[in-house]
DNA sequence: CTAAGGTATGAAAATAATTATTAATTGAGA
DNA sequence: TCTCAATTAATAATTATTTTCATACCTTAG
């Protein structure tokens, strides 16, 4: 927990900016939520409990700040708002996720087995991939056997 | 051109709704665009100057309706609006996007060989898979060599 | 022909997510 | 302590999209 709090710092110090405690908290809330989605409007009410006096915008500029400094990554499913998670960082890239359309879960991928396809594209398309994202849609197993 | 149309009439017929003058200019324009990704005001803008007393409360349906209809698919790029695109029909999957991060061109790849993905991560995590979209963000040619 | 009932529409109002503005506060460094 | 840029909360403004609502348009029954 310690260590991203500290390459946040490292980061902003780099671009004159400091780590406030709204950004404190912020950071905190995303990391004690690893495997969650949570959107703009849950993290202002999760960092309200530790922070109250955090206006909503702040919030948006902060997660807006993390995505920059590449410490969470923004996951768009659709549903009208943005999503943040942590980057574990030991991935050259981000996880991808499985959508159902029956319940709305949402399911980690772990395994990247894109790069295959990434150099195919490279070549034929003389286009150089630094990222991609994945959504896959369907019915978890519990949909499915209703 | 006449196919897709009368494939929206038919679809429209079955729902006990109907192919108005609004719904036939709207798919024109979006038929007539292929290989853009127009966003609503886009279509917007196009459609009337063919049907100028369109309103775009009535195009945002009519995109919609599209939609549903599966003629059109609804794209996201992360840049704050829909954007949409004629469904080619003759893939089980629709193409994927290559944007460039330097000069916003958008580029179609053919190609779709996650079908192996698919397989593995319908045994894995016995989840059904029926659709997917994936976006690779990276460095065109063009904005390579500069 | 005429009324009834449904669908569709344009205009305007309402929503929801996000961003900009502003004036006050904070905190690191001289 | 003083200075000054960065940051913030509160608020207003924007933007994309949806909903409301009164009206127009069809099709069909009488
Ligand atoms: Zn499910
Ligand atoms: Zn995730
Ligand atoms: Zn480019
Ligand atoms: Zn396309």
């Amino acid at each position: 927990m310690l260590e991203t709090m500290d390459i946040l710092k490292d980061r902003l110090k780099e671009k004159g900016s400091k780590l406030t405690p709204q950004r404190r908290a912020t950071l905190n809330i995303i990391l004690q939520n690893k495997g969650e989605h949570l959107n703009t409007e849950e993290i202002y009410e999760l960092v309200r409990k530790d922070c109250p006096e955090i206006g909503l915008a702040t919030v948006y500029r902060t997660l807006q700040l993390l995505e920059e400094m590449d410490i969470v990554s923004r996951i768009n499913l659709d549903d009208g708002c943005s999503r943040y998670e942590i980057k574990t960082g030991d991935e050259d890239h981000q996880h991808h996720h499985l959508i159902c359309q029956g319940c709305n879960k949402i399911i980690e991928v772990k395994i990247d087995l894109l790069d295959h396809l990434e150099q195919e594209i490279e070549k034929e398309y003389d286009f150089d991939i630094k990222d991609h994202k994945v959504k896959f849609f369907g019915l978890c197993s519990d949909c499915n056997k209703k």
